[in-house]
DNA sequence: ACTATTTGACCAAA
DNA sequence: TTTGGTCAAATAGT
């Protein structure tokens, strides 16, 4: 129907904007440190088209319904199933969509052993920790943080951070719920979202898919410094899930910056985890298109919300270490006052 | 003073 | 009962 033809055109859509990315980034990496710049900007805004598009089919997907909220600040889009929020105590059986999204970031080097999670990337948003759990079968603790803003303003969003048990530089971030808050409302935002981006799934354990063919450009080498030592393995993975939960798998894109580019979340962002990357475009776009074709072509595209689905992206940010790279001036963003509002 | 983190206790779901 | 998730008092940091 329409919606079939609407879906086709999105995707489309998204596969043009995928190749300007892609292009940009292969771009950048010839340029000059001036240029580059540049070219990383225009990147990050196809990155932030891509992140626009692909919510909207995210949105379209889940069918959450809009239920008003306390007057959320008009955020785009913002369509997070409010929370009945019925008492303030706890209790609150989560039990509606209870949508999950995993990540795999790929965080600074641990160096030592056992450091906290604190070396795990900044997603752009502020957070609070609130607990911290010791998880079965699990070398690692898992931290449980919450928007700063859930007091103020009642974001929901919650999410959770793990460090992976095999590999210590990878950390399983896991958000739950969307931010209703206004963090970050300056101008180049397009945080907030990210791309979900469906993927097949059949067997239940571990899904791993590895991408390690990419000899991406990203890592520009230039201010060469050992910083650089931790680049190691851009690897695209997909993984996830325990046991139990019949999940589904997502691919997720976050246009969202890192800690180093920061307020940037143009500027040093580099799209982070939009891994793509010269070489392995083929790679990436074949998936990309066949898990979209799978899906929602087939015209139930209507999973999710039902009951406790969970979904589980996963994708590693592997670029960090570009921001590394060039991102001397730490631009300071004035949004930043959180007094806006009361 | 304030806010953020740590950490054992508590609770609900499995 | 066990386990994952959250609370909240104590503590640390500003």
């Amino acid at each position: 129907m329409e919606n079939e033809n609407k879906t086709m055109k999105m995707n489309r859509l998204l596969t043009i904007l995928s190749e300007g990315e892609d292009e940009m980034r292969r771009l950048s990496s010839h340029l000059n440190e001036q240029l580059r710049a540049d070219a990383m900007n225009v990147q990050s805004r196809f990155s932030q088209a891509i992140a626009i598009v692909s919510s909207m089919e995210a949105t379209g997907m889940h069918q959450m319904p809009s239920q008003g909220h306390t007057a959320a600040s008009g955020s785009p889009g913002g369509s997070f199933s409010g929370s009945p929020s019925e008492g303030s105590e706890r209790i609150v059986k989560k039990r509606k969509g209870n949508v999950k999204r995993t990540i795999n970031v790929q965080g600074t080097v641990p160096d030592d052993g056992q450091s906290d999670t604190a070396l795990v990337p900044d997603d752009g948003f502020s957070w609070r920790k609130y607990g911290q759990k010791n998880i079965l079968n699990a070398k690692y603790p898992r931290s449980y943080y919450r928007c700063t803003f859930q007091k103020n303003q009642n974001c929901e969003a919650l999410k959770h951070v793990q460090r992976s048990d095999e590999d210590p530089t990878i950390f399983v971030v896991t958000y739950q719920g969307d931010h209703t808050c206004t963090q970050h409302v300056g101008k180049t935002q397009s945080i907030e979202h990210q791309l979900l981006i469906p993927i097949q799934n059949e067997s239940d354990e571990h899904v791993m898919i590895n991408f390690n063919n990419s000899n991406i450009p990203i890592g520009t080498h230039e201010s060469g410094h050992d910083d650089q030592s931790k680049i190691l393995s851009p690897s695209f993975s997909i993984s996830s899930t325990h046991a139990g939960l019949r999940s589904e798998r997502y691919n997720v894109f976050s246009p969202s910056s890192t800690s180093l580019g920061g307020a940037f979340s143009s500027g040093g962002a580099f799209s982070s985890g939009f891994v793509s990357s010269g070489a392995s475009d083929s790679n990436y776009f074949s998936v990309f298109q066949s898990q979209f074709g799978a899906d929602f072509g087939g015209g139930s595209s209507f999973h999710g919300s039902e009951s406790e689905l969970n979904d589980v992206i996963s994708v590693p940010r592997s670029s960090i270490s570009a921001a590394n790279d060039f991102t001397v001036e730490q631009p300071a963003f004035p949004f930043d006052s959180p007094d806006l509002f009361k």
